[in-house]
DNA sequence: TTCTAGATTTCCT
DNA sequence: GGAAATCTAGAAC
């Protein structure tokens, strides 16, 4: 299990750090484990793309304030929960969100989460779609506000630690155009060549 | 393979 | 009121 301390580093380095660790969760018995492909990092009060942009602190990005290892999940267009780990010291709003992973067991389960039917009875296009953004995968993981405010340091909730070998994609953010100067700030961090990404580098 | 509208919470960026 | 750290179905090509 990644430690508090990995968390409460830079959240450039943790964004990176995280490519190619499992994210474990248990549901009740069903155990999902899913390696990370894709992070993008939120750098708190200087950020203009983040929640935390002049230190406004609301009642939805308040757990961008708590220390590293807090789970954040928020909604956004009022339907999609986004999956983020919180970084550095309590009081430093900033966060690392996943924006895809690569399911690595309970392909049935995770299907049915998603489409409500097993794996074999996909289509094509929607084994490609299962995890491929942040709406996406964890709408596949069951996770929602329930987890908001929980940390990783826990059986139920947590992510460990890899060996794979692999090449580092570095790109601008997706979804940000608001954003002015950091629009063009390279964020975003992904797993070279594997197909679960979301968005490939132009 | 690409486009569009519509889903609808949280904050006004 | 309007947009958001997004995705889908249905249509057109």
């Amino acid at each position: 299990m990644l430690n508090k301390e990995f968390f409460k580093r830079d959240t450039l380095i943790v964004a990176k750090d995280l490519l190619g660790k499992i994210i474990v969760k248990n549901d009740n018995g069903i155990i999902y484990k899913a390696k990370i492909v894709e992070t993008e990092a939120y750098l708190g009060v200087d950020d203009r793309a983040a929640h935390t942009f002049g230190d406004r602190k609301t009642e939805r990005n308040k757990i961008m304030y708590e220390d590293a290892g807090t789970v954040y999940v928020y909604q956004t267009y009022g339907i999609h929960f986004m999956l983020n780990f919180v970084t550095q010291d309590k009081n430093i709003p900033e966060a690392v969100l996943i924006r895809a992973i690569e399911p690595l067991n309970q392909f049935d389960k995770i299907s049915l989460n998603r489409f409500g039917k097993i794996y074999n009875e996909l289509t094509s296009y929607q084994k490609k779609n299962i995890t491929n953004g942040p709406g996406k995968l964890t709408k596949a993981l069951n996770i929602d506000k329930d987890l908001n405010g929980n940390n990783l340091f826990n059986q139920s909730f947590f992510v460990e630690d890899d060996n794979s070998i692999f090449n580092i994609i570095i790109d601008k953010r997706i979804g940000i155009d608001y954003a002015q100067e950091a629009i063009d700030f390279p964020y975003r961090f992904y797993i070279k060549d594997n197909s679960y990404v979301s968005v490939l580098k132009k």
